[in-house]
RNA sequence: GCUCCCAUCGUCUAGUGGCCUAGGACACCACCCUCUCAAGGUGGCGGCACGGGUUCGAAUCCCGUUGGGAGUGCCA
């Protein structure tokens, strides 16, 4: 066995991959390709209740989205938590036979009136000593020692505590299955993990694993647990309050590579004045002393930033292809598409759009039989003495004009010149008319691509509307 | 309640005792550019939570206070 690093991401199939566990996926990733180690993916599927086969491909998908593709030569799984049961069960057997762990009889509610009684939270150690054997409804405890854990972690340093804070926690369920703590460690051990990289809410479980670890005498790995991803109210992001689902940002236009660039930047920075910087950059720089120790906020509006910027630095073919998937449920008749309209016009949207979910309403009236006129718009820019006027005059010398977005821009500054009205006023009302908005890419090169036929049907549409 | 973690602009961060009258990014504001909207350019606003130490010198080290967060399951 080589000793090159092994880290690992343990996920437990849940229905949707969160952006949490995305950025902890892609520390381990970034980690393992830095070093030159190992990945493994392990699905936590312990709980029963849990336990969705569908939803493994959903992760693997999501982490292949993420660049972390599960045919690489440094990842190896996914191994299922729930095939190693015996060895759980084993383990625990190893530890109550050491005298490291005892039954217990209690039920819940037993528990809580002892602890009311007492007046101290938590489980007592009530069967520590009464020799109880397996039985049906028994659980098996782990026997904590007296004495200090220390955990040293990459992140957080030194972290100690003492072990009378500690309960006597369940190792096996009443029913004879595995507790997460147990199966966590007896798998990490099985798979020789040596780093286990983590969000910080398992900060307060792993002396209680490293107990276990000590109990069945292997040298813990090295711990790291980074910070939590937190909401506007800088509470842990929940799938219940916030917009956590990769999947989502995925179909709202998100790019893999802004959702990576800027995952990586919550906790840590790379080195130099800009925080957009390619993986491999990424991966030559990033390190675990480096990361930050305080909950950072999961900011969409900077994750649009980043995503802006991602598409804007896409190349002409890439765009294109990027949108392809928007247009499924664009608002136009799927046979009224044409996909060499499109292409002249996305170079005028790819400056224009922070996601990719917004391009089809930014070309809808090129493929609509009629542009949708927006009420407000219209009242807004009809209302003005000309633009009966500069409709009609537009109309009438389009009908004949050289067919190129300058010479139509020429057409309306001229009249406009004559009028002593400015383009940004004059254009509004033949924006609407065309477009239906008084927003949206260039009017002139919107006009060349609609073509002169069209162009003067609706113009002359919005004129008849107008009365 | 108890255990543990944390604390630099609104947000994400740089900063590891002098290079800091604290740098960058997002957001915001102004101006420029401009057919709308963007993009781009220029400039601006804005921060070391507080109080004690240590030191010639502290955003950086120590202590306390305050304020946040996580955990506290026969969930993972």
């Amino acid at each position: 066995m080589s000793d090159s690093p092994r880290y690992r991401f343990a996920p437990s199939p849940t229905g949707f991959f969160h952006v949490g566990g995305a950025r902890t996926a892609l520390y381990n990733w970034a980690l393992t390709l830095r070093t030159g180690g190992t990945f493994v993916l392990r699905i936590e599927d312990t709980d029963e209740s849990r336990n969705s086969p569908e939803w493994t491909q959903g992760i693997i998908d999501a982490l292949s989205w993420l660049g972390i593709d599960s045919s690489h030569p440094q990842f190896e799984g996914p191994y299922f938590q729930s095939q190693n049961a015996d060895l759980h069960v084993k383990a625990a057997h190893r530890l109550f036979e050491q005298g490291n762990a005892y039954w217990c009889d209690l039920t819940g509610e037993q528990i809580q009136e002892r602890a009311k009684a007492s007046g101290k939270q938590g489980y007592d150690g009530y069967s520590r000593d009464r020799g109880l054997g397996p039985g049906p409804g028994h659980v098996l405890r782990f026997r904590v020692p007296e004495g200090t854990t220390v955990v040293n972690d990459l992140v957080r340093g030194r972290v100690e505590f003492a072990n009378d804070t500690i309960e006597d926690f369940v190792l096996l369920r009443g029913n004879g299955t595995p507790m997460f703590l147990l199966a966590n460690v007896v798998d990490d051990i099985e798979m020789n993990i040596t780093t286990v990289v983590r969000a910080e809410e398992h900060l307060p479980n792993t002396p209680k694993q490293q107990l276990i670890w000590d109990a069945l005498g292997v040298t813990p790995p090295v711990w790291a647990h980074v910070p939590v991803l937190v909401n506007e109210q800088r509470k842990k992001l929940s799938k219940r309050r916030d917009k956590v689902a990769l999947e989502q940002y995925k179909s709202e236009g998100i790019l893999p590579d802004a959702m990576v660039n800027y995952l990586m930047t919550l906790g840590w920075a790379p080195a130099g004045d800009t925080e957009i910087v390619p993986w491999q950059h990424i991966v030559d720089e990033f390190k675990l002393e480096d990361v930050n120790h305080s909950p950072a906020f999961f900011d969409i509006k900077k994750l649009n930033a980043f995503n802006g910027d991602y598409i804007r630095a896409m190349s002409f073919d890439a765009f294109i292809n990027a949108c392809q998937p928007f247009f499924s449920d664009a608002p136009w008749p799927t046979q009224r598409f044409d996909a060499d309209v499109f292409k002249k016009m996305a170079p005028l949207l790819q400056t224009r759009v922070v996601t990719l979910s917004e391009v089809p309403a930014m070309v809808d009236f090129m493929f609509l039989e009629n542009a949708v006129i927006d009420e407000d718009a219209w009242a807004k820019t009809m209302a003005s003495d000309f633009a009966a006027d500069v409709l009609r005059d537009f109309a009438a010398s389009v009908e004949t004009c050289e067919w190129n977005h300058d010479s139509l821009k020429a057409l309306l500054e001229a009249w406009t010149e004559s009028r002593e009205l400015k383009l940004g006023k004059t254009q509004a009302p033949i924006r609407v008319a065309i477009t239906g908005r008084t927003v949206g890419p260039p009017l002139f090169e919107s006009i060349e691509v609609l073509g002169r036929d069209e162009t003067v049907r609706r113009l002359h549409s919005a004129l008849s509307r107008l009365g």
